[in-house]
DNA sequence: TCCCAGGCTCTCT
DNA sequence: AGAGAGCATGGG
């Protein structure tokens, strides 16, 4: 792994398993543009940044070598070895075949109350609509700084109710969305607790919300409580094992890296279909 | 028009 | 405890 400052721009190459467009379309975050084949705009760690894909490696614009280690170092989880994780799978064929497809993957270690409300908009939803309400929710009740929008406090959107919420048409959710925002507004629910939790009593705390069940608990927790054990299993994850794993299947036998081997799963499955 | 989308809640057995 | 309808909204 080697940084270079190039005037403005940060360029990271020597880098394995690390693509940051695949990272940003396997369906773990919402708040990402692509802007044109080499370039795409992503909204974390409080800022925006865009990224270009180049010769030499991937440049990321307007920012410098310690900004970067502040923040997104750690989000693009580029402190871990994907080579080894994905050489622990090798006894599993599938798996095996799908982290091929999905080598580039890493799993961005997102702001937890950010990925709670994400992935309550997610239910019996499609991932264009889920990232058009989470950038109206954004502008909505978000702060702005030069042009781009802060994702909303518990305390803002507990605030605005679900009628406040109907701009961002949510449908049915809203009132999931509020239920959050208020348990965490009001410390019955709190991100940092849950931040010390074992993976089962924090499991068990988020599905106290209404909306929360295994499957947005799960992500919330593989995304961003970096529970690397964390398995969801949505439609596609069904389907995967339903098609090779003869309908039955226990996250347990791959590990505490589970979360990673079913993300490959999802990605590799939905890029068979569409 | 019907079906589906990174599901969950509520109700009825 | 397990199955099934209903849920808001928009795109194919």
């Amino acid at each position: 792994m080697r940084f270079r400052q190039i005037n403005n721009d940060l360029l990271l190459s020597e880098i394995n398993n690390f693509d940051p467009f695949v990272s940003c379309e396997c369906g773990q975050c919402f708040r990402f543009e692509q802007i044109s084949d080499s370039e795409y705009r992503l909204f974390a760690c409080g800022r925006e940044l865009v990224i270009d894909k180049t010769e030499e490696g991937w440049l990321f614009l307007n920012i410098d070598e310690a900004e970067f280690k502040e923040g997104f170092f750690d989000y693009f989880d580029l402190g871990r070895d994907y080579g080894e994780i994905i050489s622990s799978f090798s006894f599993d064929k599938t798996i095996s075949l799908a982290a091929q497809t999905g080598s580039g993957i890493r799993i961005f270690r997102q702001d937890p109350f950010e990925t709670l409300i994400s992935f309550i908009i997610s239910q019996n939803n499609n991932i264009p609509r889920i990232k058009k309400i989470i950038e109206a929710l954004c502008r909505l009740l978000g702060e702005e700084k030069n042009g781009f929008f802060s994702f909303p406090t518990a305390e803002k959107i507990a605030e605005a109710g679900i009628e406040g919420l109907a701009p961002i048409k949510s449908g049915f959710r809203a009132k999931y969305i509020i239920d959050a925002a208020s348990k965490v507004a009001s410390g019955e629910i709190s991100i940092e607790g849950i931040q010390k939790m074992s993976y089962a009593e924090a499991l068990a705390e988020l599905k106290k919300i209404k909306g929360v069940g295994d499957k947005v608990a799960n992500c919330v927790l593989l995304f961003g409580f970096g529970h690397y054990g964390a398995f969801p299993i949505d439609v596609w994850v069904k389907r995967v094992i339903d098609k090779y794993y003869n309908g039955s299947f226990d996250p347990q036998t791959l590990g505490e890296y589970a979360g990673i081997a079913q993300q490959y799963l999802f990605y590799h499955e939905r890029s068979l279909g569409d």
